[in-house]
RNA sequence: UGGGGCGUCGUCAAGCGGUAAGACACAAGACUUUGACUCUUGCAUUCGUAGGUUCGAAUCCUGCCGCCCCAGCCA
């Protein structure tokens, strides 16, 4: 008995799989993801792309090889551009899958989609029909009313052959015709009241050129494509359920080799976002955000960029599982994934955001000396590096306070803080501009607590980070907030507003003259860092520039701090 | 009012007739040279609701209620 046969744990789809291996139906699992090239890859995207390739990658053992196919569905070239075909290639790529040799295009089937449309139209299965997109509308009834047959619905299968060929040859305009399956008219299911088969586009398409001025729908499309590259189960999201009857129409009156099952989940859905193409095309042409790869977008291009690592990608889409029910997912779900793996794999440094310049005033002038720090406090392995320390040090300006409030163990006045891996410090003054601003602080040091470790055993409550003021470099940091305001955006807006209303003014703020440690002069696009007490950052891939780094605020730390102070 | 789908903890989600997994969130505590991490503990006598079948029901049956999708020559 093969590992196939058990039962999969927890999602329907893998039951029915199962069963489907287990009762002969099929000896091995074809999967396939299909994007359309009229858009880039979200979250949404990643859950279907998880579970099919997961599927395939489950369902393989050494006796049988599952599979998944990347099919682009390139049915409608008015929207379709080749410049998206290589972004979501890279996009799947990065999530961490390969289709192998299973690269395909909905688009290479256009020659047998065409004979099979001929087939249908032989078989007085199919019609050419002259009403307009208005009309046909129109006579399609409602949803509690039967429609009217088109008068076009009756010609001779060698008229129909006829035109379906003049269509084909390009003698008629965009819109004029267009061939329909001939099935019925009264259906409950609207899908089935004679749905277009073929439309008339006079557009040159991103791979067959201009080859083709007649285009199939993606009902017809798709079935036939599953079937040749012998898909067994083709998944899909909810709203397709309704094509379901349809998709198996086709496989059952056309010499199809095999009959692909589909499938139905729920999309996903995420809080304080939205994951639909359209909406988020919406975001960038009202320059809402600032292009598709804005880091605050939860496009993988954008979450990529902004330094959310693919294993946490994978997992959360392990974490939602897959079923029926439309939900809502909880945004810190996600941000737990992501914490999760990157406090596993970042290295820490740090770096002020705010920076409150600090004088060690018992620390001799123009002495300078080098720590030691380490990369990762629970992982040795990943080494030390060292630190420059002097008399003039940078610190957050919210790890000091004049005057301190209960439970705050950071600096205030003559108070005693430890600077990470370095000394104990005592605020001993606070200097102030004309203004009365804090414009800097005057404090001592013990050398005795090198390293931060106290020979007598005294203890402080606090830790902070810091940089050397001489040594510091200067960076650019963005910091980034879920994009909307309210948990559902989509729900918000449908209730009269626009989506536009609900983005979140701070889910922006970039913070310029930071400081970091030295060593992030050399940070690697490929890394991530942990600023410690901050948050996790990587460098942008668009706009950081050897001589002005930026940087972007991943995701923050967990902050108890935050929820006592709220009390 | 037609058709399709769905209702299990705040949020996801197992469960498939034998007496409610797990994760996130939340709460309390321990540890701590990151108020991080980690650890420990707590968190659905109840499965939309009302009946029925059964020794036994979240699981089977019936009614009701609620939510989502469908009238593109988009996918």
């Amino acid at each position: 008995m093969s590992d196939h046969e058990k039962p999969g744990p927890g999602n329907f789809i893998r039951t029915i799989i199962s069963e489907d291996l287990a009762g002969g139906k099929h000896q091995r699992v074809v999967t396939r993801f299909p994007p359309e090239p009229n858009g880039y890859l979200h979250l949404g995207h990643a859950k279907s792309i998880c579970l099919n390739f997961g599927i395939a990658r489950e369902f393989t053992d050494k006796m049988t090889l599952a599979r998944c196919h990347l099919r682009f569905d390139d049915t409608n070239p008015s929207t379709e551009e080749a410049a998206y075909v290589e972004a979501i290639r890279e996009d799947v790529l990065w999530l961490g899958f390969d289709w192998g040799e299973h690269l395909y295009f909905a688009s290479d089937y256009f020659t047998t989609l065409y004979e099979y449309a001929e087939h249908l139209i032989k078989n007085d299965q199919a019609y050419v029909c002259d009403l307009s997109a208005e009309e046909i509308r129109a006579t399609r009834g409602t949803l509690t009313t039967a429609g009217r047959d088109s008068p076009f619905r009756h010609r001779s299968r060698t008229e129909n052959l006829d035109l379906f060929r003049q269509m084909r040859a390009g003698a008629f305009a965009d819109g004029t015709r267009v061939l329909r399956a001939k099935i019925d008219m009264a259906a409950a299911n609207l899908n089935l009241r004679d749905p277009v088969l073929y439309r008339i586009i006079h557009r040159r398409h991103h791979r067959s050129g201009d080859k083709w001025c007649i285009y199939p729908m993606y009902d017809y499309a798709h079935p036939i494509s599953d079937a040749h590259e012998h898909i067994t189960h083709s998944l899909c999201t909810l709203e397709f359920a309704d094509h379901r009857p349809l998709y198996d129409w086709f496989l059952a009156n056309l010499p199809v080799p095999c009959r692909p099952r589909q499938i139905e989940f729920a999309r996903l859905n995420l809080g304080y976002t939205v994951l639909s193409k359209r909406k988020l095309q919406q975001l960038v042409n009202e320059g809402c955000v600032s292009g598709w790869d804005d880091p605050r977008m939860p496009t993988l291009a954008a979450v990529r960029r902004r330094g959310y690592p693919a294993a946490a990608i994978r997992n959360f889409c392990d974490k939602i599982g897959v079923a029926k029910k439309e939900s809502l997912v909880d945004l810190s779900l996600i941000e737990h994934c992501v914490r999760e793996d990157l406090n596993e794999n970042a290295v820490r440094v740090m770096g002020i955001l705010n920076p409150l310049k600090v004088i060690i005033n018992n620390y001799p002038t123009g002495q300078s000396e080098e720590l030691i720090a380490q990369n990762h406090p629970q992982k040795p392995e990943m080494g030390t590096r060292l630190l420059p320390f002097g008399r003039e040090i940078y610190i957050e300006r919210e790890d000091f306070m004049a005057e301190p409030v209960k439970n705050f163990f950071r600096l205030a006045p003559g108070q005693e803080v430890r600077l990470r891996y370095a000394y104990f410090i005592k605020c001993r003054e606070v200097i102030k501009d004309e203004q009365g601003e804090i414009i800097g602080i005057i404090c001592s040091y013990d050398p005795a607590t090198i390293g931060g470790k106290a020979p007598d055993g005294r203890r402080v409550k606090g830790t902070i980070h810091w940089v050397a003021a001489d040594r510091a470099i200067t960076a650019e940091l963005r910091l980034y907030d879920r994009l909307f305001t309210v948990e559902n955006p989509e729900k918000a807006a449908a209730a009269g507003a626009v989506l536009k209303d609900f983005i979140n003014p701070e889910s922006r703020v970039t913070l310029q003259g930071c400081r970091l440690e030295p060593s992030l002069a050399d940070a690697r696009l490929d890394q991530h860092y942990q600023f410690e007490r901050q948050g996790y950052f990587c460098l942008d891939r668009q706009d950081s520039q050897p001589q002005h780094p930026v940087f972007n605020r991943t995701i923050t730390l967990r902050d108890t701090w935050e929820k006592i102070k709220a009390r």
